[in-house]
DNA sequence: CGCGAAATGTAGCCTGGGCTACAACTTTGG
DNA sequence: CCAAAGTTGTAGCCCAGGCTACATTTCGCG
């Protein structure tokens, strides 16, 4: 072969990690959203709301716990750390501004919530301001 | 718990879904790029350009063989079958589109192309629709 | 031609993230 | 207050997708 652009493996590279970041980042906002409306997350409903088998849940959470991002003691509720909490913050901030950044280009509502929730783990940083930075000007350019 | 939203889980599942498609994908993109570079796509090329070992790339051909969209007998090149091919022309559609939207509304030209590596996988037809749509009205309306 | 280098293949390891089946603990209502 | 129901935990399976080490085959050149 002759040369190997290394922008395009960084980008797969990236796109590894992402995907392997990604479970971390659903689960640990899920956790918060229901430590919101709850008081505390419970592994069955933590389950129920991902779409998986209450194991996998627990198998996940174990992982959050030797990462430093939740804490739990056995048959009692999960709850997040401070590390956790900001994660949480931070995902579910990146989460709304990719669904407003994909509706605000023409996708439909549902389908922006669907494809989003994939996405969303992929947006870096940059994109991410960008994503913002084309909101607030298409917010102030409006005719409403 | 009270209800569970149907949506959500059906967010997460597209996700996990698309996930578990995308090396697939990105494997064919990559073997039709070869092939018409070099005419036929090898192991080693594969590896290097993904960014892994020669095994790995070795495991995923399998898949891929498994799965009908390749050929290869050993030690000799990959080649895509008509489906692979398929799949490969329309991956890398979707990428373009994805890159050209990212930038279309402010995202650094290389900060694009990585992130689209990861967020191409995750853009169901319907949001592709709704970006080259949005490109289409971008290009018009424009002042160049 | 034949030999060393390069490419490819294989074996075997690890981790993550799914699952089912079953065991143990907690909650609850009769 | 205690048994049944519900919840959580554990064991053990599967597959994907990484890796290293080593075996085998092909290629290229002296
Ligand atoms: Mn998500
Ligand atoms: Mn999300
Ligand atoms: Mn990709
Ligand atoms: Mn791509």
């Amino acid at each position: 072969m002759t040369e190997t652009d290394p922008t395009q493996i960084k980008g797969f590279d990236r796109a590894r990690q992402a995907a392997s970041r990604a479970l971390a980042e659903d689960y640990v906002e899920m956790i918060s959203d229901l430590a919101r409306e709850f008081g505390e997350a419970r592994i069955t409903d933590i389950a129920a709301r991902l779409g998986v088998a209450h194991p996998t849940a627990n198998k996940a959470v174990a992982r959050l716990k030797r990462e430093g991002l939740a804490v739990s003691r056995p048959y009692r509720g999960v709850f997040l750390t401070e590390e956790g909490e900001a994660l949480a913050e931070q995902v579910r901030a990146r989460h709304r501004v990719v669904v407003a950044l994909l509706r605000a280009v023409g996708v439909p509502d549902e389908v922006a919530e669907l494809d989003a929730e994939g996405i969303e783990h992929h947006v870096s940083q940059r994109t991410l301001r960008a994503f913002e930075a084309y909101l607030a000007r298409s917010e102030t350019g409006k005719q409403g």
